[in-house]
DNA sequence: ATACTTAATTGTAATCATTACAAAAATTAA
DNA sequence: TTAATTTTTGTAATGATTACAATTAAGTAT
């Protein structure tokens, strides 16, 4: 719990009981889970945690840039501890998503005396590893 | 018009006059639009237009694949019609959503033998050539 | 440790995009 | 033109998010 403090810290934020939770959470689980997700979550182990302090907590979390926001599912944010940079899979089969490690090496090159880019978003849709093993035993091992 | 009736009877859906018009729109406004956008501009000319209609019309022609949904702004989808692939820049000053005739080309080998890629979106965030030139003017011609 | 000041948390209500649904209207084929 | 089937329409419901005011907690000075 001290690497949760001494982020908060080091960002100036005040030290509270849930923010601590919600760090955790998202540090532990990087499922890039909706705000929904995070609350039904802690609500567990934390029943007053209200569905607002989670929402406040992604807000305050976002602007000091410890988090990241995505929004490759539409209707609903999800949120991800910021690393080094990374793309995402979603996988249309069981709806997990994936960090994927590529980046196009040229990118920078892209944008010679074009518009300033600010964030670099890829993302990529289709059927994961796991679930394409899963298809292909079905349609093999089936009588 | 005729090349509107052309693309429904193709994809054999029923020419309506609201299916017209919406492709219309979002062919000659390539701005992808929220359908609450869409369903604004057409209002005017189409008092009797139903925002379910435009809903139901965009579903139809996403399943259809004439047009495309983006969720590059979370909270909203926008729409696209399909063309060849290509990327999209969001320009946080001005809004402006640009078609970005990028790509990488080493996508395909990403992947070997990994998750099975159906969709590639590439999103960049940051500020247009059009707002940076504003900006630059701003700050040099500025007393 | 106590009190004070300020910021965070909570719960409820409001908002915004989207979806569900049933009745009315329009399309297409005969 | 008529009949069968879809589409359109309007309203109501849903789901994620935001606004807001009262309560509670954190941090600082005493």
């Amino acid at each position: 719990m001290e690497k949760y403090i001494e982020l908060l810290k080091k960002n100036q934020l005040k030290i509270t009981h849930q923010r601590l939770e919600i760090l955790k959470y998202l540090d532990e689980n990087r499922i890039h889970p909706t705000a929904e997700e995070i609350y039904t979550a802690l609500k567990v182990s934390n029943p007053s945690l209200s569905k607002t302090t989670v929402y406040n907590t992604i807000e305050v979390l976002l602007k000091h840039g410890i988090i990241q926001a995505l929004t490759i599912t539409a209707g609903e944010k999800r949120y991800d501890f910021k690393t080094r940079h990374h793309h995402h899979f979603l996988c249309r089969v069981c709806g997990a998503i994936i960090d994927l490690d590529v980046e196009c090496p040229y990118l920078e090159s892209f944008f010679e005396g074009e518009h300033k880019i600010e964030e670099v978003h890829g993302y990529f849709k289709g059927v994961c590893k796991k679930c394409l093993k899963k298809q292909s035993l079905e349609n093999n091992g089936g009588e």
